[in-house]
DNA sequence: AATTAAACTGAATTTAATTCTATAAAATTA
DNA sequence: TAATTTTATAGAATTAAATTCAGTTTAATT
């Protein structure tokens, strides 16, 4: 069996749907609600990481506090034969840019990037973006209010 | 002061790196690194909570285990009037939704959806998107691959 | 039906979270 | 400036959770 050809039960999906709603529930919160031993949500929990189905814990920054007040989306057309990623790899490597997607369609790329202000942007795109070899042409998509932002899956109710 | 105009220092910022990194990191681990004790992390911990720093802590699930393998970017043009955003709450209810922004340019939002394969994504736009009133039209991106999918924010080496 | 493997419970132990008191430092006010 | 108040911290004591482990149950396999 493949690393992520994971069997997944009823417990496990109620494990990630509380997880994912809260990642420092802790054990004994969740035993309690599952009616099981804490002990054996601890066992099914690493399970879940060494499965690699739980990724990472995540604090949530909220990025008004930290001034960063614009987001957007770039498109970003490149030189790069299909199947080759050597921009993207350089685009993911820029702190500003939290998602990088190769997308159907456009030769291109689909990047999230959050910064200050309007000046950041246009100094990323100048100074960080302009100095990447390849990039062909780039289209900006400015967000005026983000009206919701998660990354939460759907998990299922049933067993698989 | 307003509720968000926080003043973090130098430590605040130590602290929201590592939470953004394991959100699980203990007190104990957190004083260790910093040279502090725990009792003194724990105080700035909750109030980075207070103070809707940390927004919350979640548990980052491999889309892949439970086999939702679809992204798609999807730019959407409405009839709502310019400041309202009927149509975005709506879009924010969709559970396969992820994100919803307000974009600048083309009385739009663009969506972030998560579907298990085309044919739930197909299905998402007949059967929910399309039973939304105030959509004038849609232009669906696909990822075919994602290089990078983080929400980390670039934290400040020195106190602003 | 017997054997093996996996998951679970519950008690014991280790570790961390939390509370609280006493200080120290910083900010505010007189 | 000095006094006062507020805020942040350390460190000890306490409470709570994580972790370990032996024994049991359950499920899967042979």
């Amino acid at each position: 069996m493949g690393k992520l050809e994971v069997s997944l039960d009823h417990i496990d999906y109620q494990i990630l749907r509380i997880m994912q709603n809260n990642a420092r529930t802790n054990n004994a919160d969740i035993a309690r609600e599952l009616g099981m031993a804490p002990s054996a949500i601890l066992e099914r929990v690493k399970k879940l990481e060494q499965k690699e189905v739980i990724l990472q814990y995540n604090a949530k920054i909220n990025p008004v506090a930290l001034d960063q007040n614009l987001l957007s989306f770039i498109f970003i057309k490149t030189s790069d034969i299909i199947g080759e990623q050597g921009v993207a790899y350089l685009l993911a490597e820029i702190p500003e840019v939290q998602e990088v997607h190769d997308i159907a369609g456009d030769d291109g790329y689909l990047i999230k990037v959050r910064t200050n202000d309007a000046a950041g942007l246009v100094d990323l795109m100048r100074n960080t973006l302009g100095k990447i070899e390849g990039i062909i042409s780039t289209r900006t998509t400015i967000v005026l209010e983000t009206v919701k932002e998660e990354q939460k899956l759907v998990i299922p109710t049933q067993t698989a």
